[in-house]
DNA sequence: GTGAAAGCGCTAACAG
DNA sequence: CTGTTAGCGCTTTCAC
């Protein structure tokens, strides 16, 4: 067995007796070639076991079927129902997803985002509109479309595809007030963090406003949201302010712990507190009673951006700018009163 | 504005008036340049806004930075667990991880597979050890390290690391008959899509087999698992076989489901029913109960193998055929009996 | 329907 | 410390 080194076209060429061009013809799909040789050339690479070089063919043709997605985190589930969207779209085509995940740290975004794109990368789908300036002049003089995600509450690059969180955060804020909660307590992530919570935290106080209340009491957390932190979050802020009569959650997880730390106290829902959440997490459908939460409908965001981007593929003179802001609604569960 | 072309090492090479060699080697601090030169580079390159071509890097040195993970779902949150293993690892080095999802279908897996070895990476990560024969001829002819990861019951390609299913089957079976439950029913996926679940299984009724015990009824299912699909399947078994003593279900979310419905019920948990999952959800750390689980080990799982493929990009020389076992350790929670 | 030549943008290897 | 030369493996273009 001779060293092994990685056979290329030329291995293809010389064991079916048919010119390296016509083997790449055959290889692709590409032009007329007569079925004989097709049949010999396909032969020859399958018995070889030929894995073409994408490297090279990438270079050569100055064409990369990749599509970069960049995306904050893999354990929050918002970010895998975003990816199935992806998928369900580029699965049609002949591009392919490759994820980048950034922790949600600037820094790392940078270096993801310089590093796809040093692959020439078809398109780049990105989370968010808050990206540093490093980041945004890459996005701006990257050469493929560029659409960034989950939000519309800010100037995109290119184009966008999301919901407005702040009229997220105040259609929440309506369907409390009209349900006739009063006093408000808020749980969620630290802001600075999480543009998207700020965002509907913004839209929920500026509702309220309007309706003459405001926040009673808030808390913010960092680290990852399991329902554990969410149930310590809650028992705290009850024990601090024993009178609130809604608490609104920043996600589903940590509702879900408040939730059940609720129900262990015997609390009585949604009558004497009221609850909700973000996200629909469907994970949570087994729990004894639904949160009341807000779709922020993850897969169809995916699916646009991503035909975004299959679309520019095809025909790269067309688009751009695109801005597709989607509605989410509100589910009242369980813990949130029917008007 | 000229029509946009992406810059290439020449334009910096002109607009810094030094050679495009020289660029290169700043670009990628390589060998001995002087201070000055360096920063005239540098400073043409960001002013200009110059990203590297990878693709003409790679074709020219070949040598690529990506690492193949190949993974079945990004639902179930295993996967993005091991993901985060192996970042940990690969964010120490100049390696990148590029994630491609099979969906738990074989003919995905190939496909993404073959797209994924045509980038010729510097290793590849998948899960399992079960793969079509064309993919394991794949896997056997790519001419970098391949690590087979999660399960380790049965014969890799090259490396594997993870746990063994089989013997974490046994030993939660062990616990269950050390406690004192006879009556036993089993919840799970559907076994031919799921080979780590079978082998469990396997080893599950082995080790009851042993203390001469049987599983009473047991129940498959398809599709995601959800808490309402636990919660669903176990009211069913219930009222199908009322004097069942545990419930071993073959993931947490269901389990959890599971065990929502019987608190639900009021039944005496763990006395007189036993409750046990497997893959120790975190997320589920807020219910009111802590259902009885086992650590599948994911993130160290992750680091291993991604430990493995930096071992060898450094070293392409040694390694080769490494296996690590882990261990996985019960844990009791609430809904299993300590002896 | 098929082949030959040129070159994609970069880096290895060597020369100064 | 810096520059020159020759490809990497494929596809484009053009010729037959």
């Amino acid at each position: 067995m001779p060293p092994r080194r990685p056979l290329t076209l030329r291995d293809v060429s010389e064991a079916s007796g048919v010119s390296e061009m016509t083997v790449s013809r055959v290889l692709r799909n590409r032009g007329d070639v007569s079925a004989a040789t097709r049949d010999k050339v396909l032969e020859a690479a399958r018995t070889l076991g030929y894995v073409p070089n994408k490297i090279a063919g990438a270079l050569a043709s100055q064409r990369v079927n990749l599509v970069a997605v960049i995306i904050p985190s893999l354990s929050n589930m918002v970010f895998p129902e975003v990816m199935t969207g992806i998928s369900n779209v580029l699965d049609e085509t002949d591009l392919q997803p490759v994820v980048g995940v950034t922790n949600y740290q600037p820094a790392r975004a940078e270096k993801v985002l310089y590093e796809m794109l040093s692959w020439r990368p078809s398109g780049v789908i990105i989370a968010g509109l808050e990206h540093t300036d490093a980041a945004r002049a890459m996005l701006r003089s990257a050469d493929c479309p560029v659409v960034e995600i989950m939000d519309i509450d800010g100037d995109p690059v290119d184009a966008m595809v999301g919901i407005s969180h702040r009229r997220a955060g105040r259609m929440m804020a309506q369907a409390i007030v009209e349900a006739g909660y009063k006093r408000i307590g808020f749980l969620g992530t630290k802001m600075p963090l999480d543009h998207r919570a700020r965002k509907r935290f913004e839209g929920f106080t500026e509702a309220l406003a309007k309706a003459g209340l405001e926040v009673e009491d808030q808390q913010f957390y960092e680290g990852g949201s399991g329902m554990t932190k969410g149930r310590e979050m809650t028992a705290e802020m009850l024990k601090r302010c024993p009178d609130l009569d809604f608490l609104y959650y920043s996600n589903d997880m940590i509702g879900a712990g408040g939730l059940m730390y609720c129900l262990d106290q015997g609390i009585d829902i949604p009558n004497s507190l009221g609850m909700a959440g973000f996200n629909a997490v469907e994970l949570l459908g087994g729990l004894p009673m639904q949160l009341a939460t807000m779709d922020a409908c993850r897969t169809e965001i995916g699916e646009a951006a991503a035909r975004i981007i299959a679309t520019r593929a095809e025909d790269p003179s067309g688009g751009g700018g695109e801005c597709i802001e989607l509605t989410p609604t509100v589910a009242h569960g369980d813990t949130l009163r029917a008007v």
